[in-house]
DNA sequence: CTCTCGATTACCT
DNA sequence: GGTAATCGAGAGC
């Protein structure tokens, strides 16, 4: 039964940046009244609190980062650049702020309703970026703050096999907080968004 | 209330 | 490699 593999509050329950490298090879489950998709995730970056000055959270609780700051295991979705919705997955427990973003994911299942939602693009380009994979996935903030540790329209499974070639680099797209090297993806996958950030280098899982 | 700019993408040269 | 599109969050007055 899916339900068993179903990530749990627990797994979510940690250190951010602990939490965004085991992501990696997790299956998103999107379930919609049209048909079920899967994206096997290649790509996340960790954004925390205080500490992270590129994350929503650094200048403390507002309306928007709300779900940062909530249980973990929850979709926090935001607007951005006027047209995008990206996705995150928060992290830590209830007030202490932590999110992951999926910046990018390899189509596994429903690719067709993949292709229905984001027309006229090539394969790798469906959802290789974080507007990509949720316009690809008909994602968008009607999903903010759903409990993602059960299942529903939105859920993360483990599908059992052990991800090899994790690399870690810079986040993208970022001004401040470019010393943390918390972006994390499979190496050479296609489907990882272009743009690459400062200091990749091979992940070492502790 | 006004203003800036973004955890991006697509399309241009 | 460069930049327009597009709009809401949040900072500042």
């Amino acid at each position: 039964m899916a339900g068993a593999r179903i990530l749990t509050r627990s797994f979510y329950q940690r250190d951010t940046v602990k939490v965004a490298p085991d992501l990696i090879g997790k299956h998103l489950v999107r379930v919609t009244v049209n048909g079920e998709m899967v994206g096997r995730i290649v790509e996340v970056e960790a954004y925390r609190g205080r500490d992270d000055p590129a994350s929503h959270a650094f200048r403390g609780l507002t309306p928007r980062n709300a779900p940062m700051y909530g249980d973990p295991g929850h979709a926090y979705i935001y607007f951005t650049y006027g047209n995008h919705y990206c996705l995150n997955i928060t992290t830590q427990k209830a007030g202490s702020p932590g999110a992951v973003l999926l910046r990018a994911v390899e189509p596994i299942e429903g690719i067709r309703l993949m292709k229905h939602f984001r027309p006229n693009v090539g394969d790798t380009e469906l959802t290789s970026g974080p507007g990509k994979l949720t316009k690809a996935l008909a994602i968008d903030k009607t999903l903010n703050e759903q409990d993602m540790t059960k299942e529903g329209p939105l859920f993360v499974t483990n599908p059992g096999r052990s991800e090899s070639e994790i690399y870690q680099s810079t986040r993208i797209g970022i001004s401040d907080g470019q010393d943390k090297p918390w972006r994390f993806y499979v190496n050479g996958n296609p489907y990882i968004s272009k743009r690459h950030g400062l200091r990749e280098a091979r992940f070492l899982q502790r």
